[in-house]
DNA sequence: CCAGAAAGGTTGCATAACGAAACCAAATAA
DNA sequence: TTATTTGGTTTCGTTATGCAACCTTTCTGG
């Protein structure tokens, strides 16, 4: 009757949030990205209990998102930094951060520019290869062989 | 010691994750984009527990992702569907999917295609105002002000 | 060098969330 | 009319989360 985790549903998405899916794992990741990388800060700056925040960076770490790396003199002090599998998570992140903004208005003080240029991000959008903005309803889930799926039934 | 939320973080993300990020939520969401509608598809679909659904399919309508419409002759025939905020997390549930597809090989036998083309999507990126691909290290965080956020203090 | 603080946990306990199955009422199908 | 489907709710056992206390190793100040 353990909670039942997403691994083993063939489904990429779910495959995606059995690694990062759990509550704070994707703060964390968040957190990591503003440059944050000893245990303590991810502690105060998210407000999350030692326990937990001790459980999800070993899970990610496990999952190949972070690594731990020793920085003490003599061992036993670390830094938790995203691998490029946890740096590629940004574009999730900006997508969220943005959907967020969108419908609940702005929640952050914080703001993200391009450092070459100090303006702000286009919109993260999927897109077509020649670059059309594509929504939901422009899309088709087809199979391996291309036949649509009909689904909901 | 109720589990905590992330709607007073002052965090635009958090704000996201704490509308969309309990188990299941995304699943469901992702569901539905395939055109699930129906209670009982949703369970069969996702092999979800009723009560869950229950509870996820209720929090979603709560928060505007999606709605209940009653398509019953005399009530008590539902149907649960995308609003257009619901639908707007198209990207999200895109680069999750693709995120995973890169870093864990090719879990899902479904495939997106642009309904036009019948071409595969381009890779979901962060981009600026140019249009040019835009990594983390690529982007600063600024305040209200412009300054920028030193963090991990 | 020594005392004390800080880093990075672990443990124990209380409460909330999750999962499976049973149960139930209204609506539909046979 | 009866059976079945839909869309739940309830109950109960297990797991996850949150908080505080504790613990060991490493740094810091004197």
């Amino acid at each position: 009757m353990t909670r039942k985790r997403f691994d083993e549903m063939g489904c990429s998405v779910a495959c995606a949030l059995n690694e990062v899916g759990d509550w704070w794992s994707l703060l964390v990741v968040k957190q990591a990205m503003l440059g944050t990388r000893r245990f303590v800060d991810f502690q105060h700056n998210l407000g999350i209990a030692k326990n937990i925040l001790c459980n999800r960076l070993t899970r990610l770490v496990d999952n190949g998102v972070m690594v731990r790396v020793d920085v003490g003199e003599h061992g036993k002090r670390y830094e938790y930094r995203l691998t490029d599998k946890g740096r590629d998570l940004f574009t999730v992140v900006t997508a969220l951060r943005q959907w967020s903004e969108r419908w609940n208005g702005e929640k952050d003080s914080m703001q993200l520019v391009d450092r070459q240029t100090g303006e702000p991000l286009a919109p993260v959008t999927v897109q077509n290869q020649q670059g059309q903005t594509l929504t939901v309803r422009d899309v088709r889930f087809v199979d391996e062989d291309g036949k649509p799926l009909e689904e909901a039934g």
